[in-house]
RNA sequence: CGGGACGUAGCCUAGCGGCUAAGGCGCCAGCUUUGGGAGCUGGAUAUCGGGGGUUCGAAUCCCCCCGUCCCGACCA
């Protein structure tokens, strides 16, 4: 049988979607730009979604749901906020058979609607701080779409606080980022870096934007999720002011936070391999697989050794599956198991019976191990927490590997090359080679908007965050102009 | 919005003016098998993306349209 996945190292952007349609974690939809999102990919969601929903309440916030139509009107309010949404807005013109007085948005990010009720709902400090998030679809109609990464629609939850403060809502800002951060690691296994946008990169609206950064397996940079500082932009353009403590009149500090359905392609990118999805088991709503593997004549006794081992998962609290389908042979099971990343495949046939063991192999290494029938529970849960630890450490070990410190302008061109597709100019330095690896460039940078954007036009290569806690030692030289830096910068070609 | 590739059964592909559109995978039934994607037999599934034109005759040639993917441009 023909390959169903086209290995990394032939082409790393059709591996991606191999995994995706084969793992049937989505799939495109009639409308250009769309995804369906299939069960075993909106299982990994509803997991995701959880766990996430969980760290929100016990930081305080609420759910709640606002409308998906937005009065176009609303949109012009805040004037860079509009600049920036204006060119991916799908608008609703027609309705109930007539033409809308006023056209309405499909929300491309709810700030705007939010903050209007915000406006009836606040009157005093005693109305503050509002701590609300939403569960939500958007839409945001981009020219280009990759499944999970970028597509015009898409699920996420978007986090709108109003406060008493500036600093209180500097604070809720990195709170939440610092949420993310937490979540990404310790539930996705997602090694991240945390840090401030520069202001050429940061939200349409806001005063700052924070991100965590990932690094993807060809190297490049996956913003995994946002947390922005809006200041008192939203509360002026909606006329959202309260009564302070001391009578006078205030406008509310803002903030908005949000991760989206590309998660699940960071997760895909950062751990798969080329036999298929790699799932951390955290987010795995099947953790183990058991394959009897039997012939007719013992297929009843195999079955009942195999089912007592799954009865001892079930009873261990372990999500199980047992594959009893007798039309698929054995590896034809395996092969599929692992596409879809189950974490744990056991095999229990005859010769397991016999000795009283069975087959435990792990999905992220592909190691097997005998295992004594009655060590199984404790054996597999062991084995789980080792792979929940192992894939983020070795994912942390990848980023390390492929982040290099650069002094000058010289040093970032030699590290990144020209990028992959733009092979036309021989006897240059291409992205991917020995000579020019690629990856995440730390680098002195003065803060200039000019560097910035020289550097996106010749190279591609964008500044990622700034990263927190390595913003000390920031007095030499801009590694890209040569002037008086002001921060270390992260700097990469990014999705 | 530019450049490229493409659209034939659920999927992949052949057919590139001429008989009833061919094959593989998958699917269904039965038998047989099962420790890394098994085998045999039988079966179902196509208005050849849509519309128009040329022709005795179009999946095939021409025109228009629609759609998808990839690469750019764009993108909190």
């Amino acid at each position: 049988m023909a390959e169903k996945i086209t290995p990394r190292s032939v082409d790393y952007s059709q591996w991606y979607i191999d995994i995706v349609l084969n793992a049937k974690l989505a799939d495109y939809s009639p409308v250009k730009g769309c995804m369906v999102i299939r069960p075993r990919g909106y299982a990994i969601w509803e997991r995701l979604q959880a766990e996430l929903d969980r760290r929100f309440k016990a930081t305080g916030h609420q759910n709640a749901y606002f409308p998906m139509f937005i009065p176009m009107s609303f949109l012009k309010k805040e004037a860079e906020h509009v600049e920036g949404f204006k060119p991916e807005l799908a608008v609703v013109t027609h309705a109930g058979g007539e033409e809308l007085e006023e056209p309405l948005a499909v929300r491309p990010t709810s700030e705007t609607i939010i903050w209007s009720k915000y406006r009836d709902w606040i009157q005093s400090w005693r109305d503050l701080p509002l701590l609300y998030n939403q569960w939500a679809n958007v839409v945001r109609w981009e020219k280009r779409t990759r499944l999970f990464l970028r597509t015009t629609e898409f699920l996420w939850q978007e986090g709108h606080t109003a406060h008493e403060t500036k600093d209180e809502a500097l604070k809720e800002t990195e709170t939440m980022l610092e949420v993310y951060r937490a979540f990404a690691e310790e539930y996705l296994c997602l090694p991240v870096v945390a840090g401030r946008k520069s202001d050429a990169e940061k939200f349409a609206g806001a005063v700052a934007t924070y991100s965590i950064e990932a690094m993807m397996q060809d190297k490049k940079a996956l913003q995994a999720g946002t947390s922005h500082f809006l200041g008192q932009n939203f509360a002026k353009a909606f006329e959202v002011q309260y009564q302070t403590r001391e009578g006078g009149l205030d406008y509310v500090w803002a903030t908005s936070w949000g991760v989206s359905t590309r998660l699940l392609g960071a997760i895909i990118m950062t751990h798969s391999d080329d036999k298929g999805l790699v799932l951390p088991p955290s987010l795995a709503s099947e953790e183990i697989v058991v394959v009897p593997i039997f012939k007719t004549d013992n297929k009843a006794a195999v079955l009942e050794y195999a089912g007592k081992v799954v009865d001892a998962l079930k009873a261990d609290g372990r999500r199980v599956v047992f594959d009893t389908d007798d039309g698929s042979s054995p590896g034809w099971k395996f092969a599929e198991w692992e596409m879809r990343g189950v974490p744990i495949r056991i095999e229990a046939g005859p010769k397991d019976a016999a000795n009283g063991t069975v087959v435990m192999v792990r999905r992220d290494t592909g190691e097997k191990t005998f295992v004594k029938v009655d060590e199984v529970p404790a054996k597999a849960r062991e084995t789980l927490a080792a792979m929940q630890k192992d894939l983020l450490e070795k994912a942390r070990a990848f980023q390390d590997a492929n982040t290099k410190d650069v002094a000058d302008r010289d040093e970032l061109v030699r590290f990144f090359g020209k990028e992959k597709g733009k092979l036309d100019a021989d006897g240059e330095l291409h992205e991917g080679t020995v000579e020019a690896p690629g990856g995440f460039a730390r680098g002195l940078w003065c803060g200039g908007r000019d560097c910035e954007a020289q550097l996106k036009a010749d190279l591609k290569v964008t500044i990622r965050n700034l990263p927190f806690g390595q913003q000390d030692g920031c007095d030499g030289a801009c590694c890209l102009c040569g002037e008086p830096a002001k921060h270390r910068a992260i700097f990469a070609r990014s999705y």
